[in-house]
RNA sequence: CGGGACGUGGCUCAGCUUGGUAGAGCGCUCGGUUCGGGACCGAGAGGUCGCUGGUUCAAAUCCAGUCGUCCCGACCA
C-alpha cells in the first residue's frame, strides 16, 4: 500500500519574498519553494523536495547506463595526492583543487573528477584485451573550489556529478564507447525534460581531443554557442566556422589619414566601408614571451580559449609594451612592424588581398595592404570567436547564436591518463598497450537547476512529470468534513495507483495553498472545494498550461493516474 | 584574484548623512472574526545591530582592521 505525504509534515519551508542572495530564476525559485538552503558560499543542502527530484534524475541516469552496459561503482571522494602527482595534475590543476592533509601529514585532494582514481582502480585488474571494453561510473559529490561560485546549484563548489570512465583496447573501441555514452546522454536530457543540444566543445582541464557538451538552452546559461538548422552546433570557444569578410578599399598599400576614433566602428564609418572590410589588430605577449600581433576580420573578436591554445597563458599588451614594439593603440597594423613581433592572422583571411589596417601612427591607417607583398603573416590560425551569421562548417548556412547551460560533457581521452599512470593491458599480439579511455560527466544537481531555468513562470516552478518531486498535489480547501474526506480519499486512490501524491492538509486559506502549489510547481493540482464536492466533482489543474477540468470524483483517480503515468517516459 | 555593493529579530528591509530609549512589514504564539488566489482585529514572544579594536560622557550610526555574503570579470559539470 503506497502512501501519500501530508504537506503539514513536509519539510519544505516556502518563502513569500525573493531571497536577497538569489538573482537567477532557478536559484530564486528553488530557495523559495523550500527545496534548497545555502550552507555556505557554493554549498547547498538539498531539502526533501529537491532530493526527490535528484533521485529521479539519478534513476534515469542509472537506467540509461545499464542499457549501455556501464556498471555502477563508488570510489572515495578523498584521493591520495600520489595519484594526482602521477597524472601530473597535482601541479597542473591549480587552486580549484581542494587539497588537505591528514594527521600523518599525508596529502590528499577532494576529487573534482576521478580519472586518476578509476585508472588506479582498474590498472592491476584489467590485464588482457579479452576483458575489454569496460565502462564504470558513479554518482557522487564532487568538490571544485571555484573562484566564484554562483547562481545556486548552477555553479556550486560541491555538486552532484555522475562520472563515467571507459577503457578500451583500441581507438576504434574508444570511439564506440564514446558514441554509446553520447547517445545515452542525449536520451537522459530528453527524459529529464530538457531542451538540450550536443555541441562541439573544448576539452579544457580534462584533456583529450574530441569533446561534446550537452547544452540546455537558456538565456541564463553561462556558455555561448552557435548552431545551425542542419543540427551542427558548437561552443563559441571551440567553433571552427566560416567567416565572411570583404576586401578593403584600394590595392596599393596607401597611407590614409583617418581622423576618427581608434575603433573599428569609427574607422568603418569614416571610410564608408563595412566592419568586415577592416582588419582588427590585437597585441599580446605569448607565454614564452614572444610579442604577437593578431589580425582578425574587423567584425570578430579574438577568442580567448583559442588564443590560449595558440599562445599558452598570454597577456594582453599594455601601452608600455606596445610602445616598445612600435605599436600604437587603436592604430596597430602589421605593415612595417617591428621584426621581433610575430604576426598571426585568422585563417578565414587567407585569401584576402586588400587589408585595411592601422599604420602604427595615431590618426593613420593603411589601405590595400597585401600579405606577402606589404607584410608577412608568420602563421594562419583559428582565432576568431564564432558569432551569429557566420557560416556553418557542415552546410554553409548562416549560424544562429544562443546561450546554454552545460549540463554534461563527453571526452575522448585516448591514453592521456593511462600512459601517465602506467596503466596497460596485454594486446592480442602480446604487446603491452595503454588503455584507450573516454570520460563522461553529468552535472546532476546542475541538471535540476537547468530544468527549473527552462521551465518556470512568474508563479513558480513548472516541473515536468519525469523529475517532479511529486506528481500530483491534492488541494482541499477545507480540512474537515466532506471536502476533506473526499480529498483524502482521492489522495489515497492516486497513491494506490502508484502516483506520487502530496496533500495540502494545512489549515491555510485557499490563496496561500494555491500560491504554494504554483510555487512548488507539481504538474497536477486536484482542487477540492465545497461546491464541486457537493456536485461530485473535483477540479484538475495542469500546472504547465493552467488548464482546468472538472472531473467526477469516482473517475478522477483512474483518469489522472493514467495521464501521469503516460507522461513519465 | 581584480572591480562594485551589502551585513540590523526567522525573511524582506528602514534607521547611519547630522552619535543620545533599536524600528516596520511578513512570519511565529494565544484569542476572536474570516475562508476559491499570499485576510482582518486584539494580545504576545523574539535582536550581543557580523566580529575585533579605536574615537567619545555616550557608537547600529564615526574611524581602522577582520570575517562573511552577493553582483560584474578571468576558470568549469
Amino acid at each position: 500500500m503506497k502512501h501519500y505525504v501530508k504537506m503539514s509534515k513536509l519539510y519544505a519551508p516556502t518563502l513569500k519574498e525573493d531571497p536577497a542572495e538569489a538573482e537567477l530564476a532557478s536559484h530564486r525559485l528553488l530557495l523559495r519553494a523550500g527545496m534548497i538552503r545555502k550552507t555556505a558560499a557554493g554549498l547547498y543542502s538539498y531539502l526533501p523536495l529537491a532530493w526527490r527530484s535528484l533521485r529521479k534524475i539519478e534513476a534515469v541516469i542509472r537506467e540509461e547506463m545499464e542499457a549501455i552496459g556501464a556498471q555502477e561503482v563508488q570510489v572515495p571522494m578523498v584521493v591520495p595526492a600520489e595519484l594526482w602527482q602521477e597524472s601530473g595534475r597535482w601541479d597542473a590543476y591549480g587552486a580549484e583543487l581542494l587539497r588537505l592533509r591528514d594527521r600523518h601529514e599525508r596529502d590528499f585532494v577532494i576529487g573534482p573528477t576521478h580519472e586518476e582514481t578509476f585508472v588506479d582502480l582498474i590498472k592491476n585488474e584489467l590485464r588482457s584485451y579479452r576483458q575489454l571494453p569496460v565502462t564504470l561510473y558513479q554518482i557522487q559529490d564532487k568538490f571544485r573550489d571555484e573562484m566564484r561560485p554562483r547562481f545556486g546549484l548552477m555553479r556550486g563548489r560541491e555538486f552532484i556529478m555522475k562520472d563515467a570512465y571507459s577503457f578500451d583496447a583500441t581507438v576504434e573501441g574508444m570511439h564506440e564507447s564514446y558514441e554509446q555514452e553520447k547517445a545515452a546522454y542525449a536520451r537522459i536530457c530528453e527524459r529529464c525534460g530538457l531542451r538540450a543540444l550536443p555541441v562541439v566543445a573544448d576539452s579544457g582541464q580534462i584533456g583529450g581531443d574530441t569533446s561534446v557538451e550537452f547544452m540546455a538552452l537558456a538565456d541564463a546559461g553561462e556558455a555561448e554557442l552557435v548552431w545551425c538548422d542542419c543540427d551542427w552546433a558548437a561552443d563559441v570557444e571551440a567553433a571552427q566556422v566560416g567567416i565572411a569578410w570583404e576586401e578593403g578599399p584600394g590595392t596599393d598599400c596607401e597611407r590614409v589619414e583617418t581622423p576618427c576614433e581608434g575603433t573599428i566602428a569609427a574607422l568603418a564609418a569614416f571610410m564608408g566601408v563595412s566592419e568586415r572590410a577592416c582588419r582588427k589588430s590585437f597585441s599580446l605577449i605569448a607565454e614564452d614571451g614572444t610579442p604577437v600581433l593578431c589580425l582578425l576580420p574587423g567584425d570578430h573578436e579574438l577568442n580567448e580559449v583559442k588564443a590560449e591554445h595558440a599562445f599558452g597563458h598570454y597577456e594582453v599588451m599594455d601601452e608600455e609594451q606596445m610602445k616598445e614594439y612600435g605599436l600604437v593603440k587603436g592604430y596597430m597594423g602589421p605593415v612595417g612592424c617591428d621584426e621581433r613581433v610575430r604576426v598571426v592572422a585568422d585563417v578565414s583571411l587567407r585569401d584576402s588581398t586588400s587589408w585595411l589596417v592601422g599604420a602604427n601612427e595615431a590618426g593613420w591607417h593603411i589601405m590595400g595592404a597585401r600579405p606577402g607583398r606589404d607584410f608577412t603573416v608568420d602563421e594562419w590560425l583559428d582565432l576568431a570567436s564564432a558569432k551569429e551569421g557566420d557560416a556553418c562548417p557542415v552546410c554553409g548556412r548562416p549560424l544562429k547564436a544562443a546561450r546554454g547551460i552545460e549540463v554534461s560533457q563527453v571526452f575522448q581521452l585516448g591514453t592521456k591518463y593511462s600512459e601517465a599512470m602506467g596503466a596497460t593491458f596485454m594486446d592480442e599480439d602480446g604487446v603491452e598497450r595503454p588503455f584507450q579511455m573516454g570520460c563522461y560527466g553529468i552535472g546532476v544537481s546542475r541538471t535540476l537547476a537547468a530544468v527549473v531555468e527552462q521551465s518556470h513562470d512568474e508563479q513558480g516552478i513548472i516541473w515536468p512529470v519525469c523529475v517532479a518531486p511529486f506528481e500530483v498535489e491534492v488541494v482541499p480547501l477545507d480540512v474537515k468534513g466532506e471536502v476533506w474526506e473526499a480529498a483524502s480519499r482521492l489522495a489515497g486512490e492516486l497513491a494506490e495507483r502508484g502516483v506520487e501524491v502530496v496533500i495540502d492538509d494545512r489549515t491555510e486559506r485557499p490563496g496561500v495553498k494555491f500560491n504554494d502549489a504554483d510555487l512548488m510547481g507539481f504538474p497536477y493540482q486536484v482542487i477540492c472545494g465545497k461546491r464541486g464536492i457537493k456536485g461530485g466533482v473535483a477540479e484538475v489543474k495542469e500546472r504547465a498550461s493552467g488548464e482546468r477540468a472538472e472531473v467526477a470524483l469516482e473517475q478522477l483517480a483512474d483518469y489522472l493516474s493514467e495521464r501521469v503515468i503516460a507522461e513519465r517516459r
